[in-house]
DNA sequence: AACAAATACGTGTATATACATGTATTCAAA
DNA sequence: TTTGAATACATGTATATACACGTATTTGTT
């Protein structure tokens, strides 16, 4: 669907513009598609990064601080998300004998089952739904790159 | 900054892969920027949202689903970001007279000049930070738009 | 060794997101 | 005309986002 019919709106200042406003969009509506997927597994979409970041270093430990830099969104509360994860039983978690500040993670059995079959499904839908080939995809990673340049 | 780098990974499945992640990690990085500057002023992101979609029918009067229908994120609950608004007296609630199913919310004085104001920051913080070229703009608008293409 | 600063995490608050439900009003079919 | 469905909005709940702060631990400086 085209932006314009998306938010109902023409009027862009211009295609710098646009484009801000077509990213944001583009955004929520990858985290609704994956949302809806990952609602069978009784998953949320952070639930869900939480656990691909510890499959990353699986069975390496991984501490808050190291998973919170890996977040997509920085701002994540990683210790509540956590919590949820930690009652449904899909990741343990202990505190570092190096380093006693440190509250490491670790995945379940259960938590590894549950992620292999979500990510199976994760995958499925990317495939699915984001009609781009891999040159497509390689040029938007290089603007998107591009627009990030100022950093901050 | 480099996707790699931003959330510490170089495991992609594929450049298709990579491109949802960089869509989602560019949207948070631009919600981020423009957050900062719209606090100096009071307001989150999604409340500023309300205000321009208002400013772009004022004088006329718009109603809760059409601000919800223009809204860049479709699950807003903006009943309830009126909520804030109207305790800011941003914005003003009064029952339609044609249909008494709906609340039309206006813009106050005070609310044109906040949002005139965060507009002019806005503008200007979009065009220091997003360093593209109207034509790459136009590429991404173009292949956003693709990716997007299966709808849902 | 003692103490100040930094670090890591948990917790609290306000707002937003996502979704379900309740209530009033309008519409449409019998 | 009456009644059931649809619509518009408000509200409630769980989780997430954004940020501030408190506590425990570690580090670095004197």
């Amino acid at each position: 669907m085209k932006l314009e019919q998306a938010i109902q709106s023409t009027r862009f200042k211009n295609e710098v513009h646009k484009a801000g406003l077509n990213i944001l969009y583009t955004a929520w509506w990858l985290k609704t598609v994956m949302s809806r997927e990952l609602k069978e597994f009784g998953l949320t979409h952070e639930q869900y990064n939480v656990l691909r970041i510890l499959k990353g270093k699986h069975p390496e430990l991984i501490c808050v601080k190291d998973i919170a830099c890996r977040m997509i969104e920085k701002n994540s509360n990683v210790p509540r998300i956590i919590d949820r994860l930690e009652i449904k039983k899909l990741v343990k978690r202990a505190t570092s004998e190096a380093d006693k500040r440190e509250t490491v993670i670790s995945l379940t059995q259960s938590g590894i089952a549950v992620l292999e079959a979500s990510t199976q499904r994760i995958n499925a839908i990317f495939d699915e739904v984001m009609v781009i080939n891999e040159e497509e995809a390689s040029s938007i990673n290089q603007l998107l790159e591009k627009v990030r340049e100022k950093e901050s």
